[in-house]
DNA sequence: TCGGTATGCTAAAATGATTTAGCATACCTG
DNA sequence: CAGGTATGCTAAATCATTTTAGCATACCGA
């Protein structure tokens, strides 16, 4: 097995010092002297015999890892698969690896991760916060570590963000329905105290209410099963549709859509002509369905390159001014009108 | 900003060296002999002062980052962010991170890919190999390191794997559709050279020569884009039918079978009644979908488990034997009957 | 009383880089 | 020709651990 090599290999075989050669191999042979002929015969040593620092020692020397910590919901979750996939295109191109996991938004498994990265000294942080994780997170800041937050904010927590315009994204695909002649529409949600969801019930509330329409709810509770998810839904659509007060659904993530689909499948009911749906976040199968289903599309690669700017910012800006400035983006959905709210 | 904790500061607070405190760190106060009084008084400061030791320190003097790297061809394919979804769990339970990244299936991508987490001195590596990494791969099992091919191997590469039976696989599938009196079957696949496609288009050949029936191939060039693939496959399924020859497909991954339902959509086919339809690789939309499409469905928790399962196995072992044995998981996987082939 | 050994701990080297402080030498200026 | 400065480089400290080699002391048996 060959040594691998150190760079006082480098220095030995040029007879100069360890010092010289980390200096033109950092960039710094014009501040600190070094000649060019020098720098020249040093760094096309370096290239033939395929010389690469121990990153190891350098993050030991340097508090540096080239490491950047992605913690979201759920990596199996395709809003959060795909974005995860462009994060990690755009860090690498900027030369930092990434490290992920998912919170399954379970604080203490979160507060766990967040001290692990810590300890493997991450560069930087991407978080789909948990709630009762701002304490962890105010250190991170304190100590002058990037944290980005994404998809949800914390209350009481002024750091960078990048999210999207969740109310007016629900508030927008109620108007759709409304504009298409629904009426008794209702909105399936989670229980969550997450920012993003409390935004799409308020404008789905606030929709229903410039209208004077009443809102109908149905929140499921937070670790439920798939399985314990359909009977649910269809309980709650099956009795409004009793009382005759039923005649479109919101839904308001992804998977509630599908479970929700589901359910309207196994009632029987005819969509659009039953019930009109619209689903917040787009997905494959929206298209697919029959009859395809309208929903509110958050800008994907948008948010990624958001994330990745606002963090390689931090990351280049010198530690001092860091908690200074703190940046917001809230992008805004779109509406993709398809056949599940076409009435004819 | 509070400072971090040195085990020297362990020691001098104890009045003892800081080896002292190392070896019961290490829990090696047995075996260096150092006094049970003495063992229980450090770790009582070390939980009390909640010290720990610096990550980076450790990785440089022992050589491990108790880091994996997993390398899939693209995260944000469900198939693979299942995987990943599942790997991260099980390898977060033993104490390992997981650094991630995706191949897209890229020779030139993949090597300096590879090249980068060795860098990062990553401890183990998993992996579903584009063509032409052998040599890449090689050189990482002779060094000892610790390697786990995942749904493809590479030939001449003798390693450790993890994948399902696809020969099996599709040819159970093309059993079952002639067995619903399907008789002009077609299997769309791709062009690429990946173990996984070859066996599953051998079992389809096979089972088609099993019944004299004669095969019909579309492959699909690697890199086409979606929006491309759709009108190829509309093409050639339309093609079949001019000529009356095509009454079920076999898509042999689960994007493929996406555009094809699409494709089968545009061009009116009823599902099952015009045309049968099975994809390899289940999907969420398959059970949703109308009428529900038949799957062949690989077995992601237990694939998952055995990639970690080996991936730990070497881990822990002593690096002297490592090269010495390889294990192959080869798992079975089952074939879901929806509608799309139940002929009525 | 002396050699052997068990006990309980530690000094110092090693891991592989970066960075601070500074040393010669040459050159220039007045 | 003294004194200052620019040039071109380097010795040694530093980062925070682990690990090797070994040092006192006490005790025991012969």
């Amino acid at each position: 097995m060959k040594k691998k090599l150190l760079i006082s290999d480098i220095a030995k075989q040029l007879n100069i010092s360890i010092t010289t050669v980390s200096f033109i191999l950092n960039g710094k042979a014009k501040e600190k002297r070094i000649s060019d002929s020098l720098t020249a015969r040093v760094l096309k040593l370096v290239e033939e015999v395929n010389y690469k620092p121990n990153q190891l020692a350098q993050s030991l020397r340097t508090g540096k890892t080239k490491t950047i910590g992605l913690m979201v919901e759920d990596i199996s979750n395709t809003f959060f698969a795909n974005i995860a996939r462009l994060i990690e295109e755009k860090a690498y191109k900027a030369g930092y690896k990434i490290i992920y996991c998912s919170t399954e938004d379970d604080t203490a498994k979160t507060r766990d991760l967040i001290s692990m990265f810590r300890d493997k000294h991450v560069d930087g942080y991407i978080i789909t916060p948990p709630p009762g994780v701002e304490e962890d997170i105010k250190e991170l800041i304190a100590e002058g570590l990037p944290v980005v937050l994404l998809d949800r904010t914390l209350p009481g927590l002024p750091t960078n963000f990048v999210g999207v315009d969740n109310r007016m994204g629900s508030y927008s695909a109620t108007e759709h329905l409304i504009g298409q002649g629904y009426k008794k529409i209702a909105l399936v949600t989670t229980e969550s105290g997450q920012s993003q969801m409390l935004q799409r019930l308020e404008g789905y509330e606030q929709a229903m209410a410039h209208h004077q329409l009443a809102p109908k709810l149905l929140k499921i509770p937070f670790r439920v099963t798939t399985e314990d998810m359909i009977p649910k839904i269809m309980a709650f659509l099956d009795d409004l549709r009793q009382r005759d007060d039923l005649d479109a659904v919101l839904f308001a993530t992804n998977y509630l859509a599908l479970r929700g689909l589901e359910a309207i499948d196994k009632l029987e009911l005819r969509v659009p002509a039953d019930v009109g749906v619209v689903g917040f976040d787009d997905h494959d199968i929206f298209r697919l369905y029959k009859p395809s289903v309208t929903a509110v599309a958050q800008p994907t690669e948008a948010i990624a390159d958001q994330v990745i700017n606002m963090m390689l910012d931090q990351l280049d800006t010198d530690d001092r001014k860091q908690a200074t400035t703190t940046q917001t983006a809230v992008l805004p959905t779109s509406l993709i009108v398809r056949n599940s709210t076409t009435r004819r």
